[in-house]
RNA sequence: GGCGGCGUGCCCAAGUGGUUAAGGGGAAGGUCUGCAAAACCUUUAUUCAGCGGUUCGAAUCCGCUCGCCGCCUCCA
């Protein structure tokens, strides 16, 4: 059960072809770094591909990367014609040599990201700079059936021609809507001042191809029409992206393709809420703009941790981002790190523990929930609570238990994405640590408790914790 | 003006008509430990923004009030 943007409730995920799922998520603009609230959308995406997965689906997901430059980013018709990539061009000039070098720049930066967060690759990720061939060609098919026209400056979808333009967002009044405030198409030609641009012509804009209409640049939204259909065929199974992207951007991408193939575009369609930083929206002006690098590089925080805390309230509800939200995430991510440790560092003794049942029934609940319209909340609650199976039976634990223990552990990371198997760490110091801890314990075994706290000390300064297991001495690394 | 969301303990948050209001963080006490850390055990909301109504029964449904927030042609 999903919610569904277009009937307002929930509503069954039913794949037209049964079992597998044809997934359409819209990615970023890559003029800039994606912030967290960007990263929320798409571990919502990321979601739905794991839980359609656990339940043994196949799932076709295509994720898309505008690379084009759009609309002006000003609240008024921008005199300049500035598209948003042109004007952080412009910002960064002496970074990039063109906006080509900028677009590719971000975009590696946001699949680097996009790793750091644990999130599934897609089939696909296509740019929109790639399909040129298949947007010009929708644009003409919506002109020769009558659907579009075109002026001196541009091609513009006729909205007259679609009367159900407005059935996902409410916004079916048209009169009702603010006109053209920000509407940055300004011509004369237009029809009507709400018909949208397919193609553009503007010589100032920094990416130029060649069209049946001339030089020029595609509009917003025809990209993800022409790329989803490519990949995906004429209807999709289920639609994903940001509670903003449902007006215009996904009414306009209907009206498109529909007008284009006479089929419903997507059976199903789900729009993450917006995050908020301290209870307010998100804004540089206001110092509460995160990206993931601030969080991560910079701040030296765990990137699963940020995952943790982007999914602890489900995603058709507002989340507010707090750094305290992150730390208490933090601890629930070093809850599983530690109870992976303790399944697999009792991997070779004999145990005696049972609790397969148990963590099969939790598991199950914790699927079950995420089939709840992604109840991530409850999802997050049923899966700690295998943390504590695990470490209430923990004395008991080893062979075949230790095992069961892991592979409880690798489902719900398959599931959920919050506990991968730990990487080596490596930090140049290691040899000199290794000796320390050495000398430690020798210390500790001639009871000169005072000097092997000290040691444990100097490295709790360098930020390397030192903790005494049943298996001897560990260490790991905490935020300083 | 149009469309929509939210208000649950110190903090985050699940729960949308019916036994004791999930879970996490924090705090307090205890077990274990040379000490730490981790883990485990115990405690921490007679109450769900306020008021009124429907009902045998409401955090959950309805109405009003207060407060907060988002979208309405840049945005995930």
């Amino acid at each position: 059960m999903l919610t569904d943007t277009m009937s307002r409730g929930l509503k069954a995920l039913e794949p037209v072809e049964p079992g597998h799922l044809k997934f359409y998520s819209c990615g970023p603009t890559v003029y800039n770094l994606a912030h967290i609230g960007n990263f929320r959308t798409f571990i919502t995406a990321d979601l739905v591909v794991r839980t359609a997965e656990a339940l043994g689906w196949k799932v076709s997901y295509v994720s898309n990367i505008t690379d084009v430059g759009h609309l002006t980013q000003d609240d008024v018709a921008d005199a300049t014609g500035e598209d948003k990539m042109a004007a952080a061009l412009r910002a960064k000039g002496q970074e990039f040599a063109n906006v080509w070098d900028l677009a590719r720049f971000y975009a590696d930066a946001f699949i680097d990201d996009w790793r750091k967060l644990n999130l599934r690759e897609p089939l696909v990720r296509p740019r929109a700079t790639e399909h040129m061939r298949e947007q010009i060609q929708a644009v003409d098919q919506l002109v020769k059936s009558g659907h579009a026209y075109a002026t001196p400056s541009g091609v513009y979808f006729r909205l007259s021609s679609f009367p159900e333009h407005g059935k996902l967002s409410g916004n079916v009044d048209k009169e009702q809507l603010q006109v053209g405030v920000r509407d940055v198409v300004v011509d004369d030609n237009k029809e009507h001042p709400g018909d949208f641009a397919l193609w553009k012509q503007d010589d100032k804009h920094l990416m130029q191809w060649f069209s049946p209409w001339g030089w020029g640049f595609p509009g917003w939204h025809i990209e993800c029409s022409a790329m989803a259909m490519k990949y995906l065929g004429e209807t999709l199974d289920l639609h994903a992206g940001g509670e903003d992207l449902v007006f215009p951007h996904h009414e306009s991408e209907i009206a498109q393709s529909e007008c284009l193939t006479g089929k419903t575009f997507s059976n199903h369609w789900i729009h993450t809420r917006f995050l908020v930083v301290d209870g307010e929206k998100m804004s540089k002006s206001k110092g509460n703009f995160y990206t993931v690098r601030d969080l991560v590089e910079d701040r030296g925080q765990d990137p699963i941790a940020l995952r943790f805390a982007l999914m602890a309230t489900p995603y058709n509800k507002p989340l507010n981002f707090t750094m305290q939200s992150l730390s208490d995430a933090g601890k629930n991510v070093e809850r599983f790190r530690e109870c992976r440790r303790v399944a697999e560092s009792t991997l070779d003794r004999p145990g005696s523990a049972d609790i397969s049942q148990e963590l099969d029934r939790i598991y199950g609940e914790a699927l079950d929930a995420m089939c709840d319209d992604l109840n991530t909340s409850v999802a997050l609650a049923r899966a700690l609570e295998g943390t504590g199976v695990i470490f209430r039976d923990q004395s008991r634990l080893g062979g075949e238990s230790s095992k069961i223990a892991l592979e409880y552990l690798d489902r719900i990371e398959e599931l959920l994405g919050i506990c991968p198997s730990s990487q080596v760490e490596e930090r140049s110091f290691e040899a000199e640590l290794e000796l320390d801890m050495i000398l430690r314990s020798e210390l500790k075994a001639a009871k000169k408790f005072d000097e092997a706290d000290a040691i444990r000390l100097k490295w709790l300064d360098q930020g390397v914790e030192l903790r005494d297991t049943p298996e001897g001495t560990i260490w790991k690394l905490v935020q300083s």
